[in-house]
DNA sequence: CAACTTGTTGCGAACAGTTCTCATTTGCAT
DNA sequence: ATGCAAATGAGAACTGTTCGCAACAAGTTG
């Protein structure tokens, strides 16, 4: 399953980045923020650490409505789903008993298996709306 | 809101074409199969055209895995969501009062406004499961 | 600590999907 | 029929992401 792996200073910078960005962020615009601090990591590698972390189960990750992956270093470990704003990218990490249920009823209901689903909340925050 | 729009053969095409696909397609295989059948469509004009059903309503869109742009010209009008076979593509069209009001509930519980939400699931329909 | 093995890196090129530019065409109101 | 703005098509341009590969370095071995 998994094969084995090297510590290196770049996966932990990109692990270190991800745990102090706010939001979601993006390949990019971590990179950005790496470099900015001074690293010398490369686009590839923040792409390839993140996609590890992801897989690891350390980070969760979404698709943007723009089509850009995004991934978050999330506290709550295990399934869960988000409630991101769309201004400011706060985010808050859900529960949802009722539509894991809904999922599975529904699923089962027209003969589906292996049922994944894709539950994301997207909006304004309290701050982000006084601004506009 | 919505500005004058002109009647053409090609936005006619491409309902068409939507229409005919069995589920969720994305702008360049919907071109492929239009100009497969002699059509002269411009690829640019199968993404604009499909822009714009998706935005009066006429088409429902999600973004694949692979953050394709797929489109389905759908029977249920007004708002819902789906359960799609990974295998086949086959799809059904899914009520969710329980999701709607959950997502509903919990973005007031957390002082979000102009909530919107993604509600996708996948899975292995029957037939596909017997082939595998 | 040196030699070695092999995962990892960084770079630029290559890709995939989508949007943009703009000259040309065409719907449609007059 | 005439005129004008909307729409089209071809390709260039853009965006996010992956690939290819030579150079590098983590971790093992002696
Ligand atoms: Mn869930
Ligand atoms: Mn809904
Ligand atoms: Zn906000
Ligand atoms: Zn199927």
């Amino acid at each position: 399953m998994t094969r084995p792996q090297r510590n290196t200073w770049q996966r932990e910078a990109v692990r270190a980045a991800l745990a102090e960005a706010h939001g979601f962020v993006g390949a990019q615009r971590l990179h950005e923020t790496l470099r900015a601090q001074g690293s010398t990591i490369g686009l590839a590698t923040v792409y390839r650490s993140l996609a590890a972390l992801a897989e690891a189960g350390e980070a969760d990750s979404l698709q943007s409505p723009e089509g850009e992956n995004l991934f978050r270093s999330c506290a709550t470990r295990g399934h869960h789903h988000h409630l991101i704003c769309r201004g400011c990218g706060d985010t808050r990490e859900l529960e949802a008993r009722v539509v894991e249920d809904w999922a599975a009823r529904v699923g089962a209901e027209h003969g589906f298996s292996e049922i994944e689903h894709v539950v994301d909340l997207f909006g304004l925050c309290a701050r982000c709306r006084e601004v506009a």
